[in-house]
DNA sequence: AGGACGATTAACT
DNA sequence: GTTAATCGTCCTC
């Protein structure tokens, strides 16, 4: 498995974003290896986004951020899930990719017995903290190199452009910046978190 | 020092 | 569709 260039992921969240679907993540925390296609994702543009947990300048919380791209940004919410983020930007520029949904396609066995109580294994990673607990990630894994062959996540492999079959709306679970359609899945997924009615909101296709 | 809220999920009506 | 769970972070006083 081939590891992207880190300057690759030197481009601002919403430039990667999309090229993040079907990356393949990989994961080898607790002695179990777990790997996932990445099916859906959402740009966080630091500053210029008052979404980003990162808009109101550095902290303890997001300092991962504000680092190099290529290293892995977890961070806890809701008193209870975690939540994984791939770094991007230059080196001081906070920007990062919110991993939403993927398909398992390695270590089947282990995401289950770390999802006991999901029937299908479409279930598995959808979502974002579902994503998380799937992969094993949490405040032990916050700042791995994800471009290092020795880190215990790696992200494996990274598609030369846009895939086809990319769409994008707005982002989900926010209450600031709501309007911004910086979220981007693969079409017709069945892993995708929530797949809106239409086939993507007003404008925002990129194209088949 | 206190309190509101969160890049969510599972369970329930 | 609605809501409880649950606590770290950050903003305000």
């Amino acid at each position: 498995m081939p590891t992207p260039p880190r300057g690759d992921l030197a481009v601002p969240a919403l430039l990667l974003a999309p090229r993040l679907l079907g990356a393949v993540l990989t994961s080898d925390v607790g002695a179990h290896s777990v790997s996932v296609r990445l099916t859906e994702v959402e740009a966080y543009e630091g500053a210029l986004d008052p979404a980003s947990h990162a808009y109101r300048g550095m902290s303890a919380r997001n300092a991962v951020m504000f680092g190099p791209a290529g290293h892995l940004y977890c961070y806890f919410t809701y008193g209870m899930h975690w939540c994984a983020n791939v770094v991007c930007g230059v080196d001081g520029v906070a920007s990062a990719v919110l991993l939403r949904a993927a398909e398992v396609i390695a270590g089947l066995d282990t995401a289950r017995a770390r999802r006991p109580k999901t029937r299908k294994d479409t279930d598995l990673a959808q979502g974002p903290a579902r994503l998380a607990t799937c992969l094993g990630l949490d405040r032990a894994t916050n700042g791995v190199d994800l471009l290092d062959p020795a880190s215990p996540v790696r992200l494996e492999d990274l598609p030369s452009r846009r895939p086809q079959g990319t769409r994008s709306g707005p982002r989900i679970g926010i209450s600031r910046a709501v309007e911004h359609p910086w979220r981007f899945w693969l079409a017709d997924n069945p892993t995708v978190s929530r797949t809106p009615r239409s086939p993507s909101p007003r404008g925002t296709d990129p194209g088949r």
